[in-house]
DNA sequence: AAGTGGTCTAGACCACGAC
DNA sequence: TCGTGGTCTAGACCACTTA
């Protein structure tokens, strides 16, 4: 059997682990590697590069690859559309609009956006269930002139998430988690008191440079997001 | 110049972008792509290899690869030590030990950390400032049975985080945020009203299969976590 | 100046899994 | 069955960075 790139990201995960090789430690360069390991130099770049993309090692040119003294502890979150979310736990989902307007865009969100003044934008508030208990609370903002046809869209049967989704292909953006305290109106469709802690984030999405929509999405009291790494 | 894989990637990157190859859309294949690129193989493999690992695109053998329908929208946060967190938004980083107990492991902790009952474990509490205004609370417990020098560990200068990380090289975990409502205790120690919803995540650290430590991070009112993805 | 990682190439073999 | 991606190899050139 051939030494693959995954039994040489094994073994030096393992050393590492083991304290073998310390943090801080200076390891072998490439090739003395491949030639201890009896495989091609390429084999143990693809092992090395990926424990530096993981963040466990370090690597500089010149000066060599370290085991990195803090490793930087990376999580990767999955961000699930809500109603798979639901539904790969076995519940039932509902969904419902709660309001749909064309208004101008707030100065808040003006900035966020990176929209014109008096620029309008269609706004969207609508409630997920699971099991007919109240899931999630979806506010959002959509910029028209990136994707017009959502001045004819019509979410009442299906959240503007997945239209979206369908609708702009790809894209990058930023998000943020937090706690917040419901407001009067939150805790009405929460099904919680004015005050009690929730879990939020928010979301800006962007399609090269130009903003497509922001979200906020509120949770039930007491929800967890969680990830292995 | 020679055809790189960031090239290559760029140029998909570009055509999923701009609904030239919209989702669900089967690719080319490597060979062909490689033929129309002018490069290896090799070459074409890595940038749809790595467009696969961003969840952009979903490949199968004999199948080909096709641009996802639901692109896998995945974030990766960088779990940061809260010394360098604060230091680096240019603040002035204080500690101080609250408290620092040997315990009997409690019932609800016994089950996240696998122990027998009756096992003991190092109870850390204690709290981090941010130019003398609370930042964070840290409630930890650690197994001495895999960290025996926690046992002798003085935590009144440093944080039982940053000792950790020098004591344990590596390490896989679990990592939860949520949002909760401030007690009175918790109140008084970050300078709001018990109620107040704050940010919190909770982390299960192993080693190997032996968890190490389990720890409660409750941040101030406000608090946002953001990361770009 | 020189060592190290970063990457490309051309060819090869193989395993998976759709057909 | 057989096309597709997954991976290895051996060699090569290059870019970065530190000594």
């Amino acid at each position: 059997m051939t030494v693959t790139f995954k039994d040489v990201k094994a073994d030096l995960l393992d050393k590492i682990a083991q304290g073998i090789m310390a943090p801080g430690t200076l390891m072998p360069n490439e090739m003395d590697l491949a030639e201890r390991y009896g495989c091609a130099r390429a084999t143990v770049n693809r092992a090395m590069r990926e424990l530096a993309d993981e963040g466990i090692v370090e690597r500089k040119r010149k000066a060599g690859t370290r085991v990195r003294k803090a490793p930087i502890r990376q999580a990767r979150f999955s961000i699930p559309i809500v109603r798979e979310e639901i539904e790969s736990k076995g519940s039932e989902y509902r969904y419902a609009l709660i309001d749909r307007t064309l208004q101008d865009v707030p100065d808040w969100l003006r900035g966020r956006l990176a929209l014109k003044p008096g620029q309008e934008v269609v706004r969207v508030v609508c409630m997920h269930w699971a099991d007919g208990i109240p899931y999630q609370h979806e506010e959002r903002w959509i910029n028209p002139e990136i994707v017009p046809a959502v001045l004819e869209a019509d979410f009442s049967a299906n959240g503007p998430n997945e239209w979206l989704l369908a609708e702009v292909p790809f894209s990058n953006a930023e998000i943020s988690f937090m706690a917040v305290e419901a407001t009067q109106d939150l805790a009405d469709h929460m099904g919680c008191f004015a005050g009690n802690a929730l879990f939020r984030t928010e979301r800006t999405t962007w399609l090269k440079e130009t903003a497509i929509t922001f979200v906020r999405l509120t949770y039930r009291r007491g929800h967890r997001m969680t990830t292995r790494y």
